[in-house]
DNA sequence: TAATTTTATTAAACTAGTTTAATTTTTAAA
DNA sequence: TTTAAAAATTAAACTAGTTTAATAAAATTA
């Protein structure tokens, strides 16, 4: 189930035979995760790259007041990591958190290495990777810049369908930057309209 | 000059014997830019990755509301171009605008393939700017989440002090996500304690 | 050097979003 | 199945940041 949709991420974008398909998928592993569970905790090194095929997990910072920002959420079909820290092997400067029981196959950095030498088309794959990460985080940037609270609430809501009714409003307030108790004005006044 | 800067820029990450280093300046174009020219303007593909060897410049989006955005200074010894535009040669949402008179070095996207398949640690070189202009990006939004407009000047001008110097209020508010009225308060604010 | 345009300052009225706190609803745990 | 804990709602007082407009200062251009 999850290998089936692991490789058919990887083919919207590079084609695989079977003998490269069975190498890949011999290189990862399953984990399973409780609700509430870590993938990663702040100063840990990201030693994997991940990707859910099942559940829901956030990528999420606490600040200098105790509060939490969350960065990206992820589901089902979504890769999820600290990138920098496993690009770089530093330690993470964020959580990953299920949000609820979750699967993920993972691949080590060893492993891909590994993969890169014997099947170097998948450079490309994860360089396209991480040109996406890049691209909705400047996405991100310019929504800060230019829209309001109730704005980017709209927008998330519409381009993430699927996540925004499986998460509290809670965790939807701490991506959006605002509070919970504005979240819910913001959208009892949008009822009513 | 700015041959000099940008081999030393590059030797930072990865070493280069004299061979390399002269097929590499081979490939560079130089170009001037007098202020308020453009690099690039939204719409047109970022053909390609430019090194400033002398003066400032920005990159910017505009709104619906014809309010502009910047999301990135640059000065000399930096690297800017769209990046996403470039490297998957699609139309750039960016404009890049010279704020100084300006000399850039230009590699164009062939030029960088071939240097690609000469010297491969290029691949290595080139991979480690992405990673950090995707980490800028990241530390960005957090500071957006997590920080004021009080404390997102003060982070400004600890961190780029050259750059806070060379540019005018309007273009740090317009990068601070705030408007030029509301820094001149803060920077009256500022100076009165 | 004067004239024009752009940028910065100040003030006052306004709006978006926060904080605190009390109450209700939902979820999780025993 | 009850109890406890966490999440959501509502209201009121507050604060950070915007808007508009007038004036001053600085930078460009003729």
């Amino acid at each position: 189930m999850g290998i089936h949709l692991i490789l058919q991420n990887i083919t919207n974008y590079i084609q695989l035979d079977k003998t490269e398909a069975d190498f890949f998928v011999s290189l990862l592993q399953l984990k399973t995760l409780k609700k509430r569970a870590y993938l990663l905790r702040q100063g840990d090194i990201c030693r994997t790259e991940n990707f859910i095929t099942k559940g829901c997990l956030r990528v999420y910072s606490i600040d200098e007041n105790g509060a939490e920002h969350i960065v990206m959420f992820g589901i089902e079909n979504w890769w999820i990591s600290d990138l920098y820290s496993f690009l770089t092997q530093v330690p993470a400067d964020y959580f990953i958190e299920a949000l609820e029981d979750s699967e993920i196959l993972q691949i080590t950095k060893e492993n891909l290495e590994r993969l890169y030498e014997k099947v170097p088309k998948f450079e490309r794959f994860f360089r396209i990777i991480l040109q996406n990460a890049f691209i909705a985080q400047q996405n991100r940037i310019r929504e800060y810049l230019s829209s309001s609270a109730e704005e980017r609430y709209l927008y998330f809501i519409e381009r993430y369908p699927q996540i925004a009714q499986r998460i509290s409003q809670k965790q939807l307030a701490a991506y959006l930057g605002i509070t919970p108790v504005f979240l819910s004005m913001l959208r009892r006044k949008l009822v009513k309209k």
